[in-house]
DNA sequence: CGGCCCGTTGACATGAATCAACGCACGTGG
DNA sequence: CCACGTGCGTTGATTCATGTCAACGGGCCG
């Protein structure tokens, strides 16, 4: 709630260019040149506003695109027949998602903001159309769905490898990895996500959750209020987390 | 063992070439025409031969490719610091591997055969010059890329949220599918891998897979005997799966 | 001010991991 | 052909981590 805004795209209602947006260097437009930044802005939607707790997609509803988060935040959750539910990530600004619909042409999983949150849309047709115009595009796209692929997988070894307070110091330490990119404070921030919401991502009840963080703020590792979090001794946290990745 | 060849591929050392290849509708020709085709075999590399127990790629290697499995069987895992391995993924006939490399164009997770197995190899040099040439191999390849990022969702939900004779159940149903679609036999298989790869990538002991397994046959939802697996009452292993995906 | 949601904590139950032993299948070499 | 060793899988006994149930408190919003 308190979040400074560091995006230029979150300061006004003015919609930003690519050019001029501080997350280029981590969205789409990373590898292309000006000219090639012009076609893809023509391309993309750039207005688009979700309120927290809207849906930017659901599962198997037909329209299907891709979306670059400008600023706010958005969980991607794939929900089974039986009605139990896992959210799949955490995205934040300069985070790219809708990879889900790569399979099928439509989405097979949902999302929805945990913050209000803007986002550019690039719909699967133009994103096609784009691919046969810009080869940069293409390469970047791949680079962009491979990252997913890498978190899927980190995930993977989470859940199926980690204790809780394992997942959990993985899962800050990775937080603050990411805000740090962002130029945010790599040791102080808030979540933007509820208890309940962590809990199901970490997969264990959201007691264990309450008492792993409870524990952790105990070592002084990390000093938790609320959503806010410090984090007072990110080497130890590092080495809980087992992390494969720095 | 005893698996009877149904894959052309696999019963002559002459190589097949991707039109006559009886894998060619799950693998990346599936879009193509014939002149397309051809292009994409002059690409490739048809004759790689990969013994049980070597690799195929490993993490962090210069060297980067995608491989689509003829014939034999393959588990992708991924290695953290600390020495733990999560187990990513089995993949068998018709099945494609190697899009950990699209991050930053190298493997981040390994590949090891669990059969003697052959692979046809597409450098991502040569995939990058492709996709200039073949606009339908891009789309052919994100329809793959989709399919892998459905496999790791679908893991994170049985991971995260299934109790132990679900995560199986799922596992059981899922390879029967898959049999099914490569007209295998859906209710009559071997495993290719050992208990130990099996738990794993369940996130189980493997003393709990056992009794697992065990409890299942006592149920006479399944038969086990060694590696083999009779499916005897797939409706109740569905229901049992949770499955979202029929 | 009051109600409600969210998060925490405690007590207890339980599912799964661990430790240990065993048996069987298979390959190897005598 | 048989004896042996080894790796793989199963089963039992026990421990332990985490889930479940329940109560409580405090912040936030109407």
């Amino acid at each position: 709630m308190r979040r400074i805004p560091i995006s230029t795209s979150q300061e006004n209602n003015n919609i930003v260019s690519c050019k001029n947006c501080s997350l280029s260097k981590f969205c789409l437009p990373r590898g292309l040149n000006s000219d090639e930044m012009k076609i893809l802005e023509d391309a993309i939607d750039k207005s688009k506003k979700i309120k927290k707790k809207e849906y930017l997609y659901t599962a198997n509803k037909q329209q299907a695109a891709i979306y670059a988060i400008k600023s706010g935040s958005i969980k991607t959750y794939l929900s089974s027949a039986s009605g139990s539910e896992q959210i799949l990530g955490f995205h934040l600004s300069g985070d790219i998602v809708g990879f889900d619909a790569f399979y099928a042409g439509k989405h097979t999983c949902s999302a929805q903001a945990l913050d209000d949150t803007l986002v550019c849309e690039l719909s699967m047709q133009n994103f096609e159309k784009l691919c046969q115009i810009l080869p940069s595009i293409r390469e970047e796209m791949m680079h962009q769905v491979g990252k997913e692929i890498q978190h899927d997988h980190l995930a993977m070894l989470t859940l199926g490898q980690m204790q809780t307070e394992e997942r959990l110091a993985t899962f800050l330490f990775n937080l603050s990895q990411r805000n740090r990119a962002r130029n945010f404070s790599e040791s102080e921030f808030q979540l933007t996500m509820p208890r309940q919401d962590l809990a199901n991502y970490l997969g264990m009840a959201v007691e264990t959750l309450s008492r792993t963080l409870s524990n952790m703020q105990k070592k002084k590792i990390i000093s938790v209020q609320q959503r806010g979090v410090k984090i007072l001794d990110s080497e130890q946290l590092r080495s809980l987390s087992h992390s494969s990745c720095q």
